[in-house]
DNA sequence: GTTCCACCGGAAACGGGGGAAC
DNA sequence: GTTCCCCCGTTTCCGGTGGAAC
């Protein structure tokens, strides 16, 4: 049934990308100086999640790079990368030369005179989920430097200048914003098919399938891959040729639910431990949690620490807290 | 209106861990 | 081997907030 498992990832970035061809202008302007050797304007992408901001940002940069020859490029993940420290770290790495930066002896400082010293060709960074920066000061870092362009993508466009000082947010208030909408379903079910064409045997899966699918996905690409995904997996253990109706609804729930796994088997061991709680519990007030936490581990985090966890999860769009005070009761969401 | 209490989250301090320098 | 340096997760401290009880 699969016969290319990578375009069935939706990190997956194809040759050619459909529905977005204002974006890819508005963005390929934007770094356009850097064809005669100049940096670009800063972008700043923004929409909501699946919407293809990152597959575009890495498409317009990568077809930027074939045009320009000799260019160099780097995605950062913010969400992962998030501190001042990691975030220069990958910017030096684009270029190769944090091969001997150590993560607990090498100063931030060095980090940065490293990147001062830069004198190679244009260099565009690709920050993604930019909102996520713990210190967005790495911004004004980056902004400083000679050659490097950068493409900030974020869902929400308030959040990440609500974190800004005066002197960033108007650094970055001149930026070229591109907002990108939720795919239709029928731009969902055109993308769907390509990557199906690409991926799977012939008439492997009919319109009215995909069509299904990409209703369930709301407009948000990244889950409709995932339910594509799942659903040619789940075709493949029961060792048939095409994915049918009944196969689509039994994979809607596990390619919904994949972001939200993925997020979870990056937690610590405590974090899982007091999500499970949650899980097991249903709505519960923080005093209650803390304690039913207590009771499963040995060495139990303090508060603070788990109001830390919690807040962290909620930021992930795990956990939602509703009231205030003491009326205050944290659920999944 | 006042007091009490549970909770929140910022700021600073602490300490583990790992590499560099000697 | 020892000391120093630095990042980062955690802890401690504490002021602020808002609902409940009186």
């Amino acid at each position: 049934m699969i016969t290319d498992a990578r375009v069935l990832q939706a990190e997956f970035s194809p040759k050619e990308v459909e529905h977005r061809d204002q974006e890819v202008d508005v963005l390929s302007s934007a770094l356009e100086p850097i064809v005669a050797g100049q940096p670009g304007e800063t972008a700043l992408i923004f929409g909501p999640s699946g919407a293809g901001k990152t597959c575009i940002a890495q498409f317009t940069v990568g077809r930027l790079q074939e045009a320009v020859g000799e260019m160099n490029q780097q995605y950062v993940n913010c969400w992962q990368d998030y501190t001042r420290f990691r975030v220069l770290y990958r910017v030096l790495e684009g270029i190769g030369r944090a091969a001997d930066v150590h993560r607990q002896s090498t100063p931030r400082d060095e980090l940065l005179e490293r990147l001062r010293k830069y004198d190679g060709p244009q260099y565009v960074v690709i920050l993604d989920e930019v909102d996520q920066l713990e210190d967005p000061r790495v911004l004004y870092d980056l902004y400083r430097m000679s050659n490097i362009s950068m493409v900030l993508i974020t869902n929400r466009e308030e959040e990440l200048f609500a974190q800004m000082d005066e002197r960033l947010s108007s650094r970055f208030g001149s930026s070229v914003r591109i907002q990108f909408e939720r795919y239709t379903l029928d731009e969902l079910v055109s993308i769907l098919s390509a990557r199906a064409r690409w991926g799977l045997v012939a008439d492997a899966v009919g319109r009215q399938e995909l069509a299904l699918i990409g209703d369930a996905a709301a407009g948000d690409a990244r889950v409709a891959i995932g339910i594509l995904r799942n659903a040619a997996h789940r075709a493949s253990r029961e060792g048939v040729d095409e994915i049918s109706v009944d196969v689509v609804h039994q994979s809607i729930p596990d390619g919904k639910d994949e972001v939200r796994q993925k997020t979870i088997e990056q937690f610590t061991e405590h974090q899982q431990i007091l999500y499970n709680v949650l899980v097991d519990a249903g709505e519960t007030q923080p005093g209650e949690l803390y304690d039913l936490y207590c009771e499963r581990v040995d060495d139990p985090k303090t508060r603070r620490t788990i109001r830390n966890y919690l807040s962290k999860m909620d930021h992930y769009k795990l956990v939602v807290s509703d009231g205030n005070g003491r009326n205050r009761t944290y659920r999944l969401r």
